[in-house]
RNA sequence: GCCCCCAUGGUCUAGCGGUUAGGACGCCUGCCUUUCACGCAGGAGAUCGCCGGUUCGAACCCGGCUGGGGGUACCA
């Protein structure tokens, strides 16, 4: 089995390409597979024959973003644009055998031919001495294939317009490429968007031109965004880097797109790329388009995050902020947190100092008597010896005891008074952690405040 | 317009002729440190897009319709 993933390098990957590219990683890796043989290949190829949008940056941010994925490729990558002499070559081959012929019909000519034909009548050119390059469909009959995915997709040739396969400059055109780049790679499944099905009747009829058998297809559905729309900027992140920065593990964003449609049995949802490729089965992925909803992501990505273990997570946090020292503080938030960018705005304070949120001080200190319980926890915490968490804990609940109130009204101004803000990691930990003289003082500080 | 694909709670899905239509995310309630999150226990939310047909029986099979999506480039 030899599968491919192959982009054009007009943009960043996006999440709907990354999908694909995952469930050909998952397919050359699965070992469910129908043939039972060994390992699969993942060919990469770049489809770079679009030279006005083709950059060398996008390349190398579809690269970094496959390698961020953990996406690896066997082969690769290939440059479509280094086969052109090879795709010239099999396109004199079909002018000759009559297969293909030139044409300067235009999309005027296309529009008329419909007029009087009917609408639903492919259009037929007529052979001229130079022009465009057309691909001749049959009059009769259709061009069938069984999608794995879909099954029997028909495309009845009287419908279908004799395709464009090179431009009169002789530099051949993508339904072309790509049939002869398979061929050549020796692709044995096609996968790929949705958006390809009318595609492969094209490529279908090219290879049976070349008297060829074609590679096996399969259609994944398309992500939509939120309002149902095709993904794109403005549904928020769309693209992988975009997901890495908004804080983001790759190990979750390739579970949860492998979710969106795998059509895996819904009572577990947590894997690996391992265990996913180790489930995945082309032919039950499903058939509607799956809609790309970020608080699941974010869900999946704080089981990820959590799975991680301190170590780890202590490591990825400190890349992601750029900031050093952090284990303490990631110990007492990885329960806390979904995104590795919502580590510092929780417990940013225990380095920058308590962030100066005026409404929660009003709200919990300056009001009710906070600063009396404020006063009293700091008395209980200056006895607290040793200053670890349980005994924190334990000299914090006998306060709330003698004083008869809910444990959050001595918390919560503690909280406020250490961290500036109503939201922090557990308060016995955090109080640990800054340690008591720290704690003290800042509580003075609070107190102190006008 | 024409061609093609799709259709289960808000979202992702399980289901494969007989189920109280299951799970997850999200939402609500309770408990857990009146935060946030995790965890646990509950809850609301689906005439399985609509109409016909086949069948003793249909979310599941067939047809039509509607809705959504994709394609319709000398783009990929």
């Amino acid at each position: 089995m030899r599968v491919r993933f192959a982009p054009s390098p007009t943009g960043a990957l996006h999440i709907g390409g990354a999908r694909t590219a995952l469930y050909n990683w998952l397919l050359a890796h699965s070992r469910a597979r129908s043939d039972g043989g060994e390992r699969g290949t993942f060919v990469l190829r770049i489809e770079d024959t679009d030279r006005e949008r083709s950059t060398a940056e996008n390349v190398e941010q579809i690269l970094d973003a496959l390698r961020w994925l953990g996406l690896d490729w066997d082969e690769g990558p290939i440059f479509q644009s280094a086969a052109a002499e090879r795709h010239r070559e099999v396109l004199e081959q079909l002018l000759a055998s009559g297969h293909a012929y030139h044409s300067n019909a235009a999309k005027a000519d296309v529009d008329a031919y419909k007029l009087s034909h009917g609408a639903e009548r492919g259009f037929r050119g007529v052979a001229e001495a130079c022009g465009a390059v057309r691909l001749r469909v049959p009059d009769d009959g259709e061009t069938a294939f069984d999608d794995v995915i879909r099954g029997e997709i028909r495309h009845p040739h009287a419908s279908m317009d004799d395709p464009v396969i090179a431009r009169a400059d002789g530099s051949v055109l993508y339904n072309f490429a790509v049939a002869i780049d398979d061929l050549d790679a020796g692709i044995t499944h096609v996968v790929r968007g949705e958006d390809h099905i009318s595609n492969t009747p094209k490529q279908l009829l090219v290879f049976e031109a070349l008297g060829v058998s074609p590679p096996r297809y399969a259609h994944l559905p398309l992500l939509h965004g939120l309002d149902g729309k095709k993904l794109s900027k403005r549904h928020g992140a769309a693209s992988v880097q975009e997901l890495r920065d908004a804080g983001y593990l790759p190990e979750a964003v390739v579970n949860y797109v492998a979710l969106l449609g795998a059509g895996f049995a819904a009572d577990e949802e947590f894997f690996t790329l391992g265990e996913l490729a180790e489930r995945f089965r082309l032919e039950r992925v499903s058939k509607n388009p799956a809609i790309f909803d970020e608080r699941k992501l974010r869900h999946l990505n704080g089981q990820h995050l959590r799975a991680l273990g301190l170590e780890e997570l202590t490591a990825r946090l400190e890349a992601y902020t750029g900031h050093s020292g952090l284990e303490g503080a990631v110990a007492i938030s990885s329960e806390k947190i979904q995104t590795l960018a919502d580590f510092w705005p929780l417990a940013g304070f225990v380095f920058d100092g308590p962030a100066e949120d005026s409404a929660a001080f009003a709200k919990v200190i300056d009001r009710d008597g906070g600063r009396d319980r404020l006063r009293a926890a700091r008395g209980a915490l200056a006895a607290v010896d040793p200053f670890t968490a349980g005994e924190v804990e334990a000299a914090l609940r006998g306060l709330v005891e003698r004083l008869g109130c809910k444990p959050g009204a001595i918390y919560q101004p503690i909280r406020v008074a250490v961290a500036g803000t109503t939201v922090s990691p557990g308060i016995f930990e955090t109080v640990a952690l800054l340690g008591r003289d720290r704690t003290l003082a800042l509580i003075d500080r609070a107190l102190a405040r006008e």
